[in-house]
DNA sequence: GTCTATACGACGATAGAC
DNA sequence: GTCTATCGTCGTATAGAC
């Protein structure tokens, strides 16, 4: 275990507690999946380079190939060992769930996993948008019909009259799109704020943005108060 | 005017209707910023080659930099052709204005647009999630300063007691995000249909599911009715 | 304006010394 | 396991004939 031919670059999150522990000796494999992670997540699949990478974990650009034989490999190892946790979080509703809390702890749940993954995040939620056609088999096949029993769960409150009549499809996805979106200004849309501007988020803020969004258009319209303007 | 090695793919949207007129003859600039349009949006920057963009219009690869000197500013020009109808329907909040029904419109503008122009769409959204940062400078400010103005509308509303109290920042991203989520069952997410089913979208129930969904959530809460499971 | 041929560089991947 | 050198491919972009 020689490389590392600038110190600077050996591990190097933003903050100790985002995305996998730094730990600061880290077995070589784990070292170039926490890289390319952070690479991915920055740049996109397409954009992303394997010498990119490599410098990223401090390595020559053939130890990278050495341990993943190809870049799609590596991509598809990146997407694998993150792809648990969202599982868990972004497809936990059940049909015998309440749903008020079954969504609440859907938001917090994603919410969380974007404040203590946050590269991890980008790439799998890209990937999500993409349509995780590079999902490994195994894990696709698992997150379809997760996301299938997801739908039917919200179809059957939409049956019940737990939730308005929307189309629970439609309604998965901006669950999901309504979650990122109030954590993402630390990542994108730098015209919003000022240029760069990777402040720290308020998470939990953005628990409490996303769940109050969410569930006042979910409930049943209880009375269609509309208030005028003065 | 010579080019056109395979007839079958002159101008090809999947639908007549979609994305700039699909006139027989056009003048090759167009024909090429049209096609450019399309496979940006399937591809990405990144991954698209001006190779691709050139068979799309069915011309050879130099006629495509003669018009345009790189691939970057074909881009670019792509952007800038495409950008002024989503300042538009993206940012048409004033303060003013009624928030329910500003906010119905831009809801409704949004989705128009993701109807006619699902490709430009698609590249302008994108683009959007990455910080706009390959918008034309003059544009790049107009757009900032508008995002501005509706910030600042949407605060001044949550000030008023009009909508509920939330980040106004985090707001507009998640009205764009639902406006979007409601219209991309099309392009993303196979897992969640059967496989690279293109199907047609239902624009009017998008609009009314995204409304709704939007309108139900930015509304001072009621009454707290939380119905019971039976 | 149109198009063939080609320059030039960057990237993914491999060979092979250590 | 580590790393230098290099190969083949494909990308953008250009030269220059028609």
């Amino acid at each position: 275990m020689k490389h590392n031919k600038d110190s600077t670059m050996y591990i190097m999150p933003f903050d100790p507690k985002l995305d996998a522990a730094p730990a600061p000796q880290l077995p070589v494999r784990e070292l170039i999946l926490h890289a390319a992670c952070q690479v991915f997540a920055h740049e996109g699949y397409a954009a992303a380079t394997v010498s990119g990478i490599a410098a990223k974990a401090g390595l020559p650009k053939p130890n990278v190939l050495y341990y993943f034989k190809s870049k799609d490999k590596l991509y598809a190892q990146v997407l694998e060992s993150i792809a648990a946790p969202y599982m868990d979080a972004c497809l936990c509703l059940r049909a015998g769930d309440e749903p008020v809390e079954a969504l609440t702890r859907t938001v917090l749940a994603m919410v969380r996993l974007f404040e203590r993954q946050p590269f991890a995040s980008k790439v799998f939620m890209v990937e999500l948008k993409e349509g995780a056609t590079r999902l490994p088999p195994a894990y696709a096949e698992r997150w379809s019909t997760r996301v299938r029993d997801s739908v039917d769960c919200l179809r059957h409150w939409v049956d019940r009259g737990l939730l308005a009549s929307m189309d629970p499809e439609h309604l998965l996805l901006s669950i999901w799109a309504i979650a990122q979106s109030c954590i993402s200004l630390g990542w994108q849309v730098p015209a919003l704020r000022g240029r760069d501007q990777l402040e720290a988020v308020d998470y939990a803020a953005a628990t409490q943005t996303a769940t109050r969004l969410l569930l006042q258009g979910l409930l049943p319209a209880p009375a269609d108060i509309r208030r005028k303007r003065a």
